[in-house]
DNA sequence: GATTTACTGCAACTCGATTGCAAAGATTAC
DNA sequence: GTAATCTTTGCAATCGAGTTGCAGTAAATC
């Protein structure tokens, strides 16, 4: 597992105080994370900078967002050598039950057959459903 | 092609003024209608007639609902047959450049092989880029 | 060290979604 | 048919996630 400031680094974003934890943040969760979540896990940092913080992260491919349906846009760190194009997307699973949202990286998202002089440029795959721990 | 009156007979869902014109022009349009969209079609009903009216719609399978990322839910009518369990979905496509949001009907979604023990219900699946008409 | 640029915190605001409530309409019971 | 009951509708108010303006602070550059 690399450091934040290593991460920041390979992705040429500033390192500052609030990028540092709002990154520490997101590694160690094992689920994606709103910012409403951020904002409550980190007390004394305003929502803004955190809003801020995001998007700057998402435009340097630091954490790719996930629409879930939750009403709440969710955040979770790219894995190494992402470059969030349509070969590094993946499956997010939402589990209806305890509104968790996991990445699924270690299923592949099969080419799609889109219709004539469609192109991909990016995806937002959700599957909704039990998670292992609310099927039971 | 089945009439409004058909269609809600068939999901037994009562019908009235609202619901017959809000069916009307989801079936009337290509692409999926966010609640705004419809709205602004029908100058006269109410936002929240129409909000409703969505919602029992898709309580009984007459639309699906589809979270594109656009930050307005947008709904089509459901395929005849079609009762919303996996094996009824398909992918949407929505186009970053025009905005308008299609149902792939006729690209299968493949079963997705889920972690253990995790079960399926639902999915939103999105592929973004250009649409045939902005791709040029 | 002065100047310029980037980041942060606070407050205000936007806008899609949702709800409470009372009036209007439809259905059922007498 | 009329009264009682349930459903639908319209309006206004509210909620909440997301976003922005602005001024103060910190960092980088000159
Ligand atoms: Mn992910
Ligand atoms: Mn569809
Ligand atoms: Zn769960
Ligand atoms: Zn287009």
């Amino acid at each position: 597992m690399q450091t934040e400031e290593e991460i920041l680094k390979i992705k040429k974003v500033k390192n500052t105080a609030v990028r540092t934890v709002v990154l520490r943040h997101l590694l160690s969760q094992e689920k994606a994370q709103s910012l409403k979540d951020i904002e409550n896990a980190l007390a004394y940092t305003d929502r803004s900078s955190i809003f801020r913080t995001l998007k700057t992260f998402e435009e340097n491919k630091v954490i790719h967002s996930i629409e879930d349906g939750s009403g709440m846009t969710k955040y979770a760190v790219c894995a190494k050598g992402c470059n969030c194009d349509p070969k590094d997307l993946h499956y997010h699973f939402y589990c209806t039950n305890c509104d968790k949202t996991f990445c699924l990286f270690d299923v592949p998202i099969p080419k799609i057959q889109l219709p004539e002089n469609f192109k991909q440029q990016q995806a937002n795959m959700v599957v909704k459903g039990l998670c292992d721990n609310c099927n039971k």
